[in-house]
DNA sequence: TTGTAAGCGTTATCAG
DNA sequence: CTGATAACGCTTACAA
């Protein structure tokens, strides 16, 4: 692999000092108009491509962000990870993706490399089973930029953005409540989760506020195994005192749903009426078709970059604040929740 | 943000020379194990992280790897990704990512921007609209390792991982006959596309294999646009001479159709029967469930890193020879292709 | 076995 | 306005 041409050699081809072409190209004031329009010409006549590694030494900054997030194979991260290169690569930022797989021993394995300079700025959704946190406050105490979204991380004094969960999580439950439910299940991949907190809340909250007493049994706490969990929800809906209603948390809860339906005598949204928070693409083409709750995901990513943009290239800017941001999720009545 | 201590510091407190520091670290088999020792348990206590780009920039690589993909929002991109990942993330490689969005003129830019070794090699899979490949061609005149997968360029002389589309094309047009389809259309994104032109070789022959002479109107080519897509089927779905089966090249394409079939009086599998290429983490939630051609997505990412590993780890390796190399598909049937 | 010094490709400081 | 020089943090000849 060759390298294109260097400073110094398109100096040297210019009869110039290395110093003046690097001011030309970087537009400095204090050059001729002249001697700058020859530099610019003849480096795009021998396709000079300034070295990103020399820079970066030199100015401690690599232009790369990093994006951590839980899984690829989800629409919601993907769709986060779009708005954010949409603002990004506008500003020549790279992005660098990692997934943890909802493994803490990845995410710590991660977040450690980055510790070098390797990225100016983090945004991540932390994973399910984060609860040390360490590794995180040691990254923001190194005063890297770090910004949390989704599955954000209360104990680090940054930017978060976040969706309604708790309103969102309230009034699915109360739709399904006005659609008839008597019995309705929470299903949850951690508690240690900032959004199942949330999302738990508004569910209790809205149940309380129609004057039914939570049932413990009925906040389900999933696993990753798909399998399992689809083993789970069918011993439920085949239990004595099954729900009439879910609530799934995340998408895959509610699709391990509505396997699991299939393995009973029950239907959808006869016997059980589901929604979910989910940002699927096709939730009409499911059967029945799925009552969701979808989160402006390609928007969280784009607030996510401007801000951090912000930070990044005006000088001497402040720390991210310490505020969270939530944008509203939108509910989509379907099928899976109709009273027939 | 403060990065952390430097070599030179490091080395400053062990009261040694930064060379000696850099080979113990380094593991050089010319230093002793007692110094060795010392400096070691020094870096650890002092989390001494080396500057990647002092790195990069002394040894001419960057330890990142550039993955280019048409779009985020596709399964079998992000389970290629992922699969990517798990070999890279072993050897120390990061992951820059970019997504074209279907765009040509993105990926000239993208491309651009990996000229200046930013990136050690590039696995990548091209746009729909890509029929000018002098960017590619460009890259890997420069001598960067380039990889190609699934959407190859066939003119560029480098390893091409991709899967049996001809075949399975083939095998699914002869399924879509057995079932008893007489008029099977087949929808493309664009005929540019490697895999469009292969899967579409398999269906002419397979339906020429059964004495049917196909009819180029029933090749059909689509948009990105999903609602034009919608239109453009419901349209063909209610002409006189409609299809009775539907081979869709790509997964969106399979979609549309589900959405069209809805907008007409027909239904799947009675009228018109659907066989797809896809990824997609529930064919069998769909109503009717899908019968799908599902690539091994996560195999192919795998292949890919390991021979870019080898490439890239193992000193004086020769280029990337060019060569296809191909995996199996597979061919599952579901209701959507169902005789009742 | 360890130290000295040069150099990777930039940019910033200081002279001229 | 332009040029010389140092420095960013690391590795590697070459010297000792």
């Amino acid at each position: 692999m060759k390298n294109g041409i260097s400073l110094k050699e398109l100096a040297a081809r210019l009869k110039l000092a290395p110093s003046t072409v690097s001011r030309a190209l970087n537009d400095s004031y204090e050059i001729s108009e002249a001697t700058k329009k020859k530099v610019i010409s003849m480096a795009e006549k021998l396709n000079y491509q300034p070295n990103p590694f020399a820079r970066s030494l030199r100015e401690n900054k690599s232009k790369s962000i990093a994006v951590i997030i839980p899984e690829r194979i989800n629409n919601f991260f993907a769709q986060v990870i779009d708005g954010i290169e949409s603002i990004t690569s506008e500003h020549g930022y790279h992005l660098l993706v990692y997934s943890t797989h909802e493994d803490v021993e990845k995410e710590k394995k991660i977040v450690s490399l980055l510790q070098n300079g390797r990225a100016d700025a983090i945004v991540m959704s932390v994973s399910s089973q984060t609860n040390d946190i360490s590794h995180l406050k040691n990254l923001y105490e190194r005063g890297l930029p770090i910004l949390f979204f989704d599955r954000v991380c209360a104990e680090i004094p940054t930017t978060k953005f976040i969706t309604n969960d708790y309103e969102s999580a309230f009034e699915g439950t109360k739709h399904l409540l006005q659609q008839g439910c008597k019995r309705i299940a929470f299903l949850m991949l951690s508690m240690e989760l900032s959004i199942t907190r949330e999302r738990h809340r508004g569910y209790l909250d809205a149940l309380k506020n129609a004057g039914i007493e939570p049932e413990s049994r009925l906040s389900i706490c999933c696993s990753h195994q798909d399998a399992e969990n689809i083993q789970l929800i069918t011993e439920l809906l085949n239990s004595k005192s099954r729900p009439d209603g879910i609530l799934a948390s995340v998408e895959k809860l509610a699709l391990s749903t509505y396997h699991a339906v299939k393995k009973t005598d029950l239907s959808i949204p006869d016997d059980l009426k589901v929604i979910s928070f989910s940002n699927m693409s096709i939730p009409n083409l499911l059967n029945p078709s799925l009552t969701t709750i979808t989160q402006p995901a390609e928007a969280i990513g784009q607030e996510c970059a401007k801000i951090l943009i912000k930070k990044l290239t005006k000088p001497r800017q402040p720390d991210l604040p310490n505020e969270v941001i939530s944008l509203p999720s939108k509910l989509t009545i379907r099928e899976s929740t109709l009273v027939r």
